[in-house]
DNA sequence: GTTAAAATAGAATTTTAATTCCAAAAGTGA
DNA sequence: TCACTTTTGGAATTAAAATTCTATTTTAAC
């Protein structure tokens, strides 16, 4: 037989597909086999993470460079495909697939599954999960953790009505000019004093974090061209106005965070950034008081161009 | 030509896919054609529901039956096939594409994207925003703080959910059992830390805060029966893990206050409380950190009969 | 009751996505 | 440095889902 003779036939495979699945479904019936039992596989979410955190130290790179993207977007996994989530890991769809099968599913179907199944539980509006989290009895964590969730809510909404714009632009102006800031707080202000340390410090603008330890002040330090920033709280700390009171005296600026305008540091002529915020017994939620502070600190930087 | 000699040939439609294929792309690329420019076609959910409210009436009584399903089950959408809502709305997977269709999309994927992405959008593109903003220092200090207390807001309302209550619990057990309690957390995480001193401190809980400075690590102060609180957010500060690890080897219990899943203190076996929290540039909105501490702090006090 | 129009169910087909496979690259230990 | 194993990237294949099509049924008007 000559070869010019010779004709390849290719079968479309959509003619074959019914065979073969046919073939597959009868094996299957006959070995009396689940489509998937699926070994090993988590079977919630709560398992999953489980599973990711002991296991993600021995994945190799790219496989765990695709777990710590799951573990910071687990809610992209139920509405997106292999082919998007590889993207945006950037990895390759084939190693979506291996951390999928290394995870105990059979692959990225089964895996969605299980995210999808939890979607729905995640959907309730702010409300309901609010109620949820109290329905755990009045007297535990997670209904107290309700408490300050709402609380810090509402503070932060107050924020933005209490804080004169104007003020605050003057305070940046007055921080953006300074030589050196002081940062004045104590007790349950020094958590906004230290964060203002930390974002200054990072940012390399010259800032002192008052320590306020055994009573020693560095009030010394203060000079004319300075600018103070002193936070406190009823009941004000004693420390603290002394400090703010002395940088005034030596031509410092002051930019007060507190809490009303009766405040002992209006009598300083402060440039005042009033917070109110609201109280869970004798207990503070800063987060209005910190949203501030980091707002101050990023405009200072800004403004300085050192970001 | 007689009757008898006519022979019907059904071209197998896998081979002439690639040419018609083909022939589309180059029309397209002729035409300069976006695939599917969706005449009117909603564009948020909002004007979605809005639609369906207005057009319900005047539906077919299939359309409605499945109208009807939709307006109870939004959150479906987004995380299921057609066959699926179709089986569960109990109307043909074509009844389903006549809906889509009479809602002003081209078809069921395009409104599913809408519902996908409105989900994801739900932590909506705070980061480039600010870091937008920042770059742009022209902006003024008060449209900054309005977007830290959005973002505080939307963390808040995360927190509820990646906070798991019976971790939350566990972790008020154990600290209520300890002796002492060591806090670690250094950088941006100190503010953190630091509430919590201050908090058990005005409590009389036994507590320690690692003041971390000059390097000297107070490791050796743990006992079997103390518990560690500790804090820590990408990039992981190497001194709270080595704190962390010692204190697990000294025999204490270790509470972690992480970001994600794989965070290096679940090799610990920590018991862990994730708070995803937006990040800008170095800064961290530290609003659902700080409540979920003060959460911790509290409900360790109430155990303990000390409030 | 008849007829035309609209709507529907279900199958056929196309499109898109998931999964597998394999050659190449990167590690690993002798 | 060389053999050997593991891991990776990308194409090829298979499976699944979306979409279209059409015969049939229902509805509504006359």
């Amino acid at each position: 037989m000559s070869a010019a003779c010779q004709i390849r036939i290719k079968i479309p495979k959509s003619l074959l597909t019914e065979r073969v699945k046919l073939e597959k479904k009868n094996f299957m019936a006959d070995a009396n086999l689940e489509p998937a039992p699926a070994d090993d596989a988590p079977k919630s979410t709560d398992a999953f993470y489980k599973r990711l955190g002991g296991q993600a130290e021995t994945l190799p790179k790219r496989l765990r460079q695709f777990a710590e993207f799951i573990a910071a977007n687990p809610d992209r996994v139920a509405v997106s495909t292999v082919a998007e989530l590889a993207e945006a890991a950037d990895v390759q769809p084939s190693a979506v697939m291996r951390f999928c099968q290394e995870m105990g599913f059979s692959g990225f179907s089964q895996m969605q599954k299980l995210f999808r199944s939890d979607y729905s539980q995640k959907w309730p509006d702010y409300a309901t999960r609010l109620a949820k989290l109290r329905e755990h009895g009045t007297e535990s964590p997670s209904a107290l953790l309700a408490e300050f969730v709402e609380v810090g809510r509402a503070s932060l909404e107050n924020l933005m009505t209490t804080v004169d714009p104007g003020a605050l632009q003057q305070a940046v102006d007055v921080l953006a000019r300074a030589e050196t800031i002081h940062l004045v707080g104590f007790r349950r202000a020094f958590p906004v004093t230290s964060y203002l340390g930390y974002a200054f410090e990072k940012m390399g603008v010259p800032a002192i974090l008052h320590p306020g330890i055994a009573n020693i002040s560095m009030t010394h330090l203060i000079r004319p061209n300075d600018a103070v920033i002193a936070v406190t709280f009823t009941p004000y700390s004693e420390m603290t106005l002394d400090i703010a009171a002395k940088g005034r005296d030596l031509g410092a600026d002051i930019v007060a965070i507190t809490d009303v305008v009766t405040s002992p540091l209006a009598r300083l002529k402060a440039i005042q950034l009033l917070v109110a915020e609201l109280d869970v017994g004798d207990f503070r939620a800063l987060s209005a008081s910190l949203s501030l502070a980091i707002t101050l600190a990023v405009s200072v930087g800004a403004r300085k161009n050192l970001i």
